[in-house]
Formats: C-alpha cells, sequence, structure tokens
DNA sequence: TTGTACGCGTTATCAC
DNA sequence: GTGATAACGCGTACAA
C-alpha cells in the first residue's frame, strides 16, 4: 500500500495494485502527511521570519524565496516579526518546534535574540538581506557597499555635487553599509561628505517622507541617494509637496529595484537586487546544509544592477519598463 | 513528563517536577511538535492560498490574516498560485496532506478546480475577496458594489460627468460587481452609462497603466473609476506620460486603500477596505467551522470607506495621512 | 511477491 | 501521585 503510492522500495504485482488503488478509491483514503513526517524525520517544510510583511521589498523578496523553494518541493512557513524581536523569536521557536527542515531568517533590526537559539538547535538556517548577527549561518545579501557608490556615482555623472544621503536604521548593516557606498563615491570625486548629511529611519514610505522634509526642504541639495526604493517613494511625495522639481531641482537615485519604481512619477532610478537569484542561491545554500551541516557557512554576496530611469535626470521610459514579472495578456472592450 | 510542559491534566509533585526539569535542561530536550500533532490530530496550521503576492493588496490581506491567526495562536502555511489554476489546485493538495485545520482560498480567476476536492474533503474552509466558485463555504468579503457606487458618486459630486472604468479580469465575480457600482451610480445620476467605456484587464499597475493609455488619451473622459489601487496607481503614470493632468483634466477614485495610496502624487482617493477586520472576521469564521462543521456558512460583506484625497479633486492632505500601520519613531542625525 | 510487526515522539488512559 | 502502555498513521525490515 505504502509501497503502490510512493513507487515504494520494491515493486508490486499489477493486479495487487489494481486492488490497492480501488481500496483507496473506494475509501476515500488520503495520506496522511504528519504520520510520514514523523516517520521520515523531514516535513518538507522551510520556515522564513521576516522582518515586516507589508514592505513590498520583503514581499517580493519573500516570493522569490517561495518561488524557489516551491520548484524544490518545499512548502514555506512564513512569520512576519512585525520589527519586533520577542515575535521573531516566537516565531522562530514556533518553527523550530513544528520542525521544520531548514530556516531563512531576515534579521529584524535590534538585538536578534532567537540567533543563540537557532544556534543551540541543530536545524540549518540561512540569513537573508542581513548577515547573521552571530555569525555561524551562511548569508545571502546584495553588493550594498558597491551598488551605493555607483548610484551615487551616477548622480556626480549627472554633474550633481551636494548629494544628501537618506538611509535606514543605524543598528541594521546594510543602511550603513549602503551609506558608506555613497561616502565612498563622494570621497573619490573629492566632494566632501563633510558638508552632506545623513537622515537615518525605518525602511518604510513614512520615513522617506519624513527624511525627504528634514533635509530638502532648504535647497542645499541638488540629489540625494536613498537607501530604499520604498524610501525614495515617500522622498518624491515629500519634494511634490515642498515644490521641488524632480530631478531638475534635486535628482534622486535608490535602492532595491522593487516593481512600484517602474510606475512612479518620474520612474526611480535604482540599483536593482536580484531577487530571482537571491531566492534561488537562499535556497541552494539551505539545502546545502542540510546535506551536510558542517558545509562552509559561506557568505554569498550578489551584484546589483543599475536602472536608469527619469529621477537621476536620465531620460524616464514609458511606464513598467524593465517589468520584474510577467504579465499576461489585457483585453480591451471598445466603447459600448 | 508530558504533565509538566504542558500543566497537563493531572498534577504532579514539586520533586518529580524539578527532576524533570533538569532532566530537559541537560538533555537539551526540544518537544516535537510533529508528534504532538500526530496524537492530537491538530497541527495548529492554517493554510493560506493567494493568487498573487506580489499584489501590494493580497499581500496586505495576506498580513492580516496572519496576525489575526497568530493572535489565536495559528501559524499559516502561505501558497502563491500566481493566477494558475494548476498551482493553486497543487497548493491546496499539499495543504490537506499536510493536515492543515483548516484552509483560507483567494481563488484566483479561471476555474478553481480546486474546490471539489476541498469539498470532498473534511477540512473546514473560508474563501476570501471573492465568493466561493462552488458554493458551500463561508465568505468574507468587501461591499464591492455599494462601495464602487459610493467611489462613483463622489466623482459625481465634484461635478464630472464623463466617468470612465477601468476593471480586472472578467471572469473575476467582484471586477464585475464593481463595474455594477459604478453603473448604479451613473444610472441614479441619469448619466447614460452606453456612452461610456470599460476597460478590462488584470489588477496589475501595468494593466492600470495600458487602460490608462487606451481609455484615456483623447479627452472623451474627465474622471476615471479605477477597480483597484494598484491599476490606479498605473493610471496615474499614464496620465502623467499622455500630459493629462490629475484631477484637473481627469479626476480619479479606486478601490482598496491599500498603503501605497497614501504617498503617490496625486495621493489617490480610495474605498478603503477593512484589512484588520477582514483578517479577523475571516479567521472567526473558520475557527467556527473548526469547532462545528455544519455551523452556517455564513457569507460576511463587510462596508469599506471612503478616503477623500488629492485624485478626485478633493485637498490633497500631507503624504502618509490615516496609516495602516503604526510607524516607529525617526531619529534624525544633523550635518557633520 | 506479500503479510506482519516495529518504531517515530507524543498524549491519555489505566492500574497501581 | 506515579509508572507503564496503547494509539495516532506511516515507512520499512523481516519473515513467510
Amino acid at each position: 500500500m505504502s509501497y503502490v503510492l510512493n513507487g515504494g522500495p520494491r515493486g508490486v504485482a499489477p493486479e495487487t495494485r489494481a486492488r490497492v488503488l480501488a481500496a483507496i478509491e473506494q475509501l476515500g483514503y488520503r495520506p496522511n502527511g504528519i504520520a510520514r513526517s514523523l516517520r521520515m524525520n523531514r516535513t518538507m517544510t522551510l520556515g522564513l521570519v521576516v522582518p515586516d510583511t507589508s514592505n513590498p521589498f520583503f514581499a517580493q523578496l519573500s516570493r522569490a524565496i517561495e518561488e524557489a523553494a516551491f520548484a524544490q518541493d518545499y512548502t514555506l512557513l512564513i512569520g512576519n516579526a512585525a520589527e519586533d524581536d520577542e515575535r521573531q523569536t516566537t516565531y522562530v521557536r514556533t518553527f523550530l518546534a513544528r520542525q521544520v527542515d531548514g530556516l531563512f531568517l531576515v534579521p529584524a533590526h535590534g538585538p536578534a535574540s532567537c540567533v543563540p537559539e537557532l544556534q543551540r538547535s541543530a536545524v540549518p538556517w540561512v540569513t537573508l538581506d542581513r548577515q547573521s548577527p552571530g555569525g555561524g549561518a551562511p548569508a545571502v545579501l546584495a553588493d550594498n557597499r558597491n551598488g551605493a557608490r555607483a548610484a551615487t556615482e551616477h548622480l556626480l555623472g549627472h554633474g550633481r555635487r551636494s548629494i544628501a544621503c537618506i538611509s535606514g536604521p543605524e543598528d541594521v548593516v546594510p543602511a550603513n553599509e549602503r551609506v558608506g557606498g555613497w561616502r565612498d563615491a563622494l570621497a573619490e570625486a573629492g566632494v566632501r561628505p563633510s558638508e552632506m548629511s545623513v537622515w537615518h529611519g525605518t525602511f518604510g514610505r513614512r520615513a522617506g517622507y519624513l527624511g525627504g522634509r528634514a533635509l530638502l526642504a532648504d535647497g542645499r541639495f541638488d540629489a540625494v541617494f536613498v537607501a530604499s526604493d520604498e524610501q525614495a517613494l515617500g522622498v518624491l511625495r515629500a519634494l511634490q509637496e515642498l515644490g521641488i522639481r524632480c530631478p531638475e531641482d534635486v535628482a534622486i537615485a535608490s535602492f532595491d529595484g522593487i516593481a512600484a519604481t517602474a510606475y512612479s512619477t518620474p520612474a526611480l532610478t535604482t540599483m536593482a537586487q536580484p531577487f530571482g537569484q537571491l531566492g534561488q542561491t537562499a535556497v541552494a545554500r539551505l539545502l546545502d546544509r542540510m546535506d551536510d551541516p558542517d558545509a562552509d557557512p559561506h557568505i554569498s554576496v550578489l551584484p546589483v544592477t543599475l536602472v536608469a530611469r527619469g529621477s537621476c535626470g536620465c531620460p524616464d521610459p514609458p511606464g513598467g519598463d524593465a517589468p520584474a514579472e510577467t504579465e499576461p495578456a489585457e483585453t480591451a472592450e471598445g466603447a459600448q
């Protein structure tokens, strides 16, 4: 019976197979995955804990992971830490108790008190977007520093010299790496970063909006590097309210490459993260570790690519260029 | 041992309890949730299958469900159907095999061939956003028709008379209900809807962009009701490219109330769905059915509320009004 | 080729 | 108040 469903370790006579299948049909039998998991010691389930599901960047990242996991027949348990350390720990604990075969963690900013717990457990895990606070686990990240540098260099290439920086929380490593890249570019161009200003906030739209109003109102700057697209969208709105034109008065370049950047006005110039590749790499690294727990905890740094659009001063392409997803065909219904 | 951890059905002597706790500590014992689930016949896990995770509306809806489920100690298994019927069925099957205690389904457009399967299974389920194609299950929805009508009436109130409609796929019920509400409002105002045009596409930004270009280029319309915020954001971009001003030349009102609407330029006037309430109601209905599988498959229709902003011609409030989430405080770092 | 029995880690019942 | 044990449903080793 197990043998017929699973093409089991051994064969089964055609006549018996038919009899079994008939019984299955008649009884409406459904295999119980829980019992199977208990016996096999594998759940075919992976956990994913994210700082904030409502942030489109994490949403797009989650989707990429889901896609890669699905392709390998794994299902995803998703937890939303809501930027709360306690809640993050709760989810990690819950997932471990549920015997996930592996875990992805995008650490929320703050203490990450769940890391020791993870290390004690035998469950393989991988950090995403940010390096493991405690170390010891593989990580899959974007090349934050060089990306930020390239974005800033692009603004410099447009002749901008007073370039501000709006970034994420001060205790988040990638936020600071992006600030570092911005400094690198300015230093190399001989612009003194000390004349500039950095603003720190959360990674949401609202933070960008507030940062924009705080930093760009007085006309000191002719450009701004923003550490995330979400924030940049908020900056765009702030500029509009202040009557400052983008890109004429203030040019913008940002980071992440989320889908929404292709439809704003002007469309955002951004350093696009390779979402698909991030997801695939993360899953691959996790499977590596599941095979061999002592495998090298490799840190994968993936390159980001400049997508030049209107916000930096480049020609603004039609809406929806460089589509992240394939789009089904549309149907138009004429006048009635 | 089980008794000391669970405060089990019966008491345990203090001395024994201490001994057990010591052993737990020493052996690094972790309870196995899978074995527990097998024994208890409950996994404390709910499934959620969504048509398209990358659509911010579904992302926000998922988050609301996750929130409500978390509050009841349930964990969520999330599946992305990617608007593909086969994939939707695969996820439903997988979740049933994993013995989820209940399932939320936001049916993708199309055949929904997983419904018979769900009905055959004994697992309680609830449809969201759209009614169950096969019936028999509770549903939690927004008041699409009246909401669309209110939005259109608001545009009429601004003196607009030539109001187009951009909607979702023709085989999606809520899309058509919203078209229905638009027609209702026009009919009541004595405007002949036959002079108008309806455009159908998918629920994404790109579809709105294409619809906007197709319908609004020639100046026939002075307003448009758009069936989803995502599409409306695309319309906004299309108008900009066409050199048409919003709201002066064409006013916009849309539907859903996603967070992004508060930061576009102009900010979007929209019929906001009560996400938190939708999530709580959905979870409550599911728990009802888990208690009593024969409970009435109630259809909950929740009201939507008009959020008036700049796109319809109302005064445009500062960015980020009516915030959907509470935002942590920001920190500003002065000039360096 | 097929039937049978064991064990995965829990919880709950039973006899002590 | 406690210790032993059956059962959840599956996969598989072993005996037939």
